[in-house]
DNA sequence: TTCTTAATGATAATCTGTTATCATTAAGCA
DNA sequence: TGCTTAATGATAACAGATTATCATTAAGAA
């Protein structure tokens, strides 16, 4: 049967408590915090299993490998910051939603989009 | 001295003949018409000369390795279809560009955007 | 045309991100 | 508490993209 353990807690509650979505490296770094011998397999294993469950999900970001944000059932956006090189969520209305769901001129039909900004962050501007 | 090479010509010309951003892989393959026993390190090592001398730029989309195309001024998006799996340039005013240089309330200033489309493209729908 | 050497093609090596292996640990039912 | 076995931690293995190596080829000045 499947168990409960703390190292998934843990991954789970670094996630939830992240600003901006995390790549595996990061996410394992900032939970060895909580569990100093937190083995990076055991990252990619319940990241898998998270992400299955729909706990977790994937964001592809341009440049960036795959990236982990606890479920999020809205749409937002990602802003990377330049200067310190951190990723994190934004709250903007959405500019480009009218589009979803259009047809343009060219007959190409929009299903959805990915949007991010580059720029300063508040700490770096 | 710097050589102008039959090969350097060709990659440069699939580049310019093509209607969206090629990964080195895809444009090794395609370049391989014009000179079959084209070698794959020929190709990397002409993108970098060609990104330095800024005649082919790099571009960053989510989830995708590394794509180049020629030298463009503008601005524009990508367009990828979820069934042939290709990306292309779409043409259509920005919805997004109005943005930029703006310092959005929670204090991020935005200086550039990338903007990406997802759906069926004139073939695939 | 000849000659120098930049560029090439083939392939090995490297790097980064992710998965497999396996002995050991611990979740949680009896 | 004891027992079964799912999950872990350490590390080797793997996969894909890119770069280095080096003998060979060919660009273009003389």
């Amino acid at each position: 049967m499947k168990r409960r353990t703390k190292q998934r807690e843990i991954i789970l509650a670094t996630l939830s408590g992240a600003n901006g979505p995390l790549t595996a490296e990061e996410l394992w770094q900032q939970a060895r915090a909580q569990s100093n011998n937190l083995g990076k397999a055991t990252v990619y294993r319940n990241l898998r299993l998270l992400v299955q469950e729909e706990d977790v999900q994937e964001v592809h970001l341009p440049n960036e490998s795959t990236r982990f944000e606890a479920k999020f059932t809205g749409h937002r956006h990602y802003f990377y910051c330049e200067k310190c090189k951190n990723i994190s969520f934004i709250q903007a209305t959405c500019p480009v939603a009218a589009l979803d769901g259009v047809t343009l001129p060219s007959g190409y039909k929009i299903r959805s989009h990915s949007l991010m900004f580059y720029g300063l962050c508040v700490e770096c501007d």
